[in-house]
DNA sequence: AATAATTATGTAATCGATTACACGAAAGTA
DNA sequence: TACTTTCGTGTAATCGATTACATAATTATT
């Protein structure tokens, strides 16, 4: 029941040769319509499957893609990912998925396992940890698998980049801030090996210098995307002689913890204090105090990067592409820094 | 520089045979130790790496499992998927993700297709819309793949499942609620061929008639599971002749929704009305107004469901192994039921 | 020293599909 | 009729690794 039909079997069957039967089945011209239609007839009837692995082998070509990202269970990497399914699902590419968990020791396992199994390309996010070594970085690109990042980048020669407009997104938010009346902002921001987190604090600050505020380095404080250290950078900025009047946080996690952290100590919000947030994770929507955020596009993220390497695959190898796509990023102002509603 | 290096490149270079170096490679005891040595050693300065479609094809294994699961921007599903990838990472395992987006056609693809490019394995959480067709599962079968269903599963023979007690989840939560006084206790529950919605309904009665309480069939709305079909739940329970003084949703969008509805018709949650939902999604304990809910272990449910495949896989298949795991859900205790907190 | 037993390696088939090349048959041309 | 094209199919190599079987080389046994 279970044992597999070849076309060696649909061969014999049809007193032909395999060569015949590939043939017929691929729809080389030089077929005869009648040995065609037999074939395909007669490959339903035995409920023939091409065997994907034999093909591989012979072309080389896996249909898979691998995608490597920090964590699969966040909002933001889990939109991108269906985004890339989705785009690529059409295309009869499958999709390998791997976790770093922040470790470029991981990473590198990760992209060499992937070149080890002949994905046909890698779409990944780097993880924050700086490393000098690009050699894992360099064995894809020598193997010629197409490489692309999205939204966590990093400047490699022959990578193609998806990302979003870091620097406007860091700039909205803090405008908006101003513009509702805030004088004193601070910021939350991350690791700084991370161009995202870079990006975000330089549209920070620029915003401020724009709008005549002084820039206050106590007022930047470098966070993990965490409820807990969001409250500890709350409590931090709080007991600074001349605490900041809101924050601009790089995460919506820490974006919810210094607001609960604010709550605590029964500072109103938006009245005395605004908070703006980076991801619009969904709960910053259902929050009886919504979270004004800023949205990553996570979905068309990932349908982008897909497109970037449909571009990229197939294409003479010779020539190498280099795409950099940037979107834009779109503030979502809610309660948390809408002063003027109340 | 990019040109693949294989057995046949260092037998040549050695003066032996392909036979040999792979025998080295593979630790076979019958390689003199110096030949060994030898080969390993030129491998490595060769930077051999080993055609994993080639052992593919030979060994008919791919060392891929493919998860299909209704939609991967979930957290429970993306977590579950963490789990899964995590306990096979080890093993050598590679995961491949496939998205029904609740369509029983495309279950019914992303069988196939996992089963021609011949995964070791598939895990998943069934599409809702029944199908008397089990086709594309006994095809499965048939080849001998082994057949895991998580949370959401199917009465199939051979096939394993792990799940969690919903009957119990369910009965737990509307428990709590009677206990925190509630005497008319509505349920908001989802599609009714899926075993997970029965069963947490099944509890839920249960639960009342233990507990003297009667069942009132219009206290039952079956919803999707989003924020805005938990509103218009909501909204008709309350027009019902004896409005209910608690809800239990079988979806924590469903009862955030509700919830919502309630805040804006002034309704004081929990004094006058008290709510709970299942799943445990990460926003039911940021909310200011915190959600009690049900959580179902994901993660756990993820590792557990690869360890079931890993006991099946490279088993005699002529012995089939049809385990079935139930993990126990765990009742969160929040605000939105707590009355003794006020 | 002759034979048996053991050990290490080579030969060639295999996994299943694709494809360059060869060749016979049919059709077209002079 | 004889010769060139065109068409359809067969032959056999190939992708890269594994492995049953055969054989050569070495060691052990009497």
């Amino acid at each position: 029941m279970s044992e597999k039909v070849t076309i060696y079997d649909i061969a014999e069957k049809l007193n032909i040769t395999a060569a015949t039967v590939s043939r017929a089945l691929n729809n080389n011209p030089k077929i005869k319509e009648a040995t065609r239609e037999l074939v395909i007839k007669t490959a339903a009837a035995m409920n023939y499957k091409q065997n994907k692995l034999a093909l591989a082998l012979k072309s080389g070509r896996s249909n898979n893609i691998g995608v490597i990202v920090p964590r699969i269970d966040s909002n933001f990497f889990a939109s991108v990912i269906r985004g890339i399914e989705e785009e690529l699902y059409p295309h009869g590419y499958q999709v390998i998925i791997c976790q770093t968990h922040e470790s470029i020791k991981r990473e590198n396992e990760n992209l060499h396992t992937l070149v080890d199994a002949q994905v046909d390309g890698i779409m990944m996010s780097v993880t924050g940890i700086s490393d000098e070594n690009d050699s894992a970085f360099r064995n894809v690109l020598e193997k010629n698998v197409p490489l692309i990042f999205f939204d966590r980048s990093k400047h490699i020669d022959g990578v193609s980049s998806v990302t979003i407009n870091d620097f406007k997104g860091g700039y909205l938010a803090t405008k908006h801030l101003i513009d509702e009346g805030c004088r004193h902002i601070a910021h939350l921001s991350g690791d700084q090996s991370l161009d995202i987190f870079k990006n975000r604090f330089l549209g920070y600050k620029q915003a401020l210098l724009d709008n005549g505020l002084e820039f206050n380095e106590e007022y930047v404080i470098y966070v993990k995307s965490s409820v807990e250290a969001g409250k500890e950078a709350a409590t931090a900025l709080l007991a600074l002689q001349t605490p900041p009047d809101a924050i601009f946080s790089s995460s919506d996690f820490a974006a919810l913890g210094a607001i609960q952290e604010l709550q605590n100590r029964n500072i109103s919000i938006p009245n005395e204090f605004c908070v703006a947030g980076f991801s619009n994770e969904p709960f910053t929507k259902f929050m009886e105090l919504s979270i004004t955020s800023v949205d990553q596009s996570p979905l068309e993220m990932g349908k982008m990067s897909a497109r970037v390497f449909l571009e990229q695959v197939d294409k003479t190898d010779t020539i190498k592409i280099e795409k950099k796509v940037v979107l834009a990023p779109e503030l979502h102002i809610r309660k948390s820094s809408t002063r003027t509603n109340f």
